[in-house]
DNA sequence: TCATCGTATAATCATTTGATTAAAAATGAA
DNA sequence: TTCATTTTTAATCAAATGATTATACGATGA
């Protein structure tokens, strides 16, 4: 009756294992899920859509996850988990401080056009990035996991090597602010693409040499803040 | 049975008439929706909660606009028309053309507190900007609505300003990412706005200095357009 | 006072939805 | 193969939902 891999705690292995066969049921049902609750909210998906999706049968979605709750949860665990792969901070060790100013820009740059790009061009990161945008605009629990597993993460290592650009403390508000702007900036990108996309009179995709020029706006801010004056 | 605002169109006089009074029934249906419809999304807002939270009645709804879908676009009218109100986008001239670098900037500044005060402070503009941040990712008919009578106007007008900071041309890609950028940094602050109160280690409301502090942000953004190098 | 017309309400309807169930199918060990 | 266990499936259920309808209410003018 209980699926063999669910633990004592109720939670799911196979939710944070996304290197399973691609054929496993849970795994195709988090996939589904994922592009879905992405595309129309928690409330927007139906478990029939799900399983259709997933080539798979409702039941299925009890069987592995408990119910449609237990699904979105594992999923957001599971994007918690390719987040901090895709942004490198998944090992051990924290991701390395730099100790001046140069160092410390390099790394912010290295950051954001890693972001850009995924987001731009990787169809994994633009399926969860709503997920995301949704829960931080109006957090359930799943906000808890998002947050504390990856975003707060991303955010202090962002606002430490800014602190190091600024030539301030990283638990200033300043700082803080900075670095919450500068990712703003990288994920309305994304969230405002369709806009974007008609102002530039563009349909479809971005063309590489936009996503050029957009890794060089937010560049050029990070480059401008070794010039704010301290206040 | 046809009630008696409802023009040959279809359309429902009072949608646009948002200065009617209080407790007129489409009104206070009207405001709920904006209120909920934010909140929950399209799907995630039953005709029951919104009917409940008007004091009035579900039959309500399809008198005045149909269905559901027609009070959504009701409401989406009447956002574009307060967002032109609130940014002074709402009067028959365009807004006046900045001629040299100075006056260009002190408009942005002006435009730039205005929005952050808004989506900071007046409860309206939050209540609105998150249906708003919903159809730019994931557009229905009302994203045309949106987009033709407000974003548009706003976004054209900003990439002008910034074209003669910048000294380019408004039509370069470069300027008008620019102003894609500068609203998301102002939009982020309020989509991604638990999140920020998670790292300042505040709950509730921005305090007013963490506002100030935003301003401060997005306008020192600003004036650094000024230093760009012409790639 | 009554009649009319615009508005509001409660009851009802057909669908949809998440969840459950019982049976079938697949899997694997003996 | 046999048999027990895990997994998948289709059918079913109760609740919720958008829409509709018939009726009641209330203001206005004859």
């Amino acid at each position: 009756m209980q699926p063999r891999h669910r633990n004592a705690l109720g939670e799911i292995a196979v939710a944070n294992e996304p290197d399973r066969a691609e054929d496993e049921t849970a795994h195709k049902l988090m996939l589904a899920g994922m592009e879905l609750f992405g595309q129309y909210g928690f409330k927007g998906t139906t478990t029939r859509m799900i399983a259709e999706a997933a080539d798979s049968n409702i039941g299925s979605i009890a069987y592995y996850f408990d119910n449609k709750t237990g699904l979105y949860h594992a999923i957001a665990r599971h994007i918690a988990q390719r987040m901090r792969d895709v942004f490198g901070f998944n090992d051990e060790r924290p991701p390395t401080e730099a100790s001046d100013r140069d160092q410390a820009l390099a790394q912010l740059e290295l950051i954001v056009r890693r972001m850009v790009r995924q987001f731009a061009q990787a169809p994994e990161a633009r399926r969860w990035l709503m997920l995301v945008i949704r829960e931080q605009a109006n957090p359930s629990e799943a906000f808890d996991i998002l947050y504390e597993e990856t975003f707060e993460r991303v955010h202090v290592h962002l606002t430490r090597l800014i602190a190091v650009v600024m030539d301030r403390s990283p638990d200033e508000h300043r700082v803080i602010i900075e670095a919450h702007t500068i990712m703003g900036q990288i994920v309305f990108f994304l969230v405002g693409r369709f806009p974007l996309l008609r102002r530039l009179g563009l349909e479809g995709e971005f063309p590489p040499e936009v996503v050029d020029t957009v890794e060089q706006v937010v560049i050029s801010h990070l480059h401008a803040l070794a010039f704010t004056t301290k206040g």
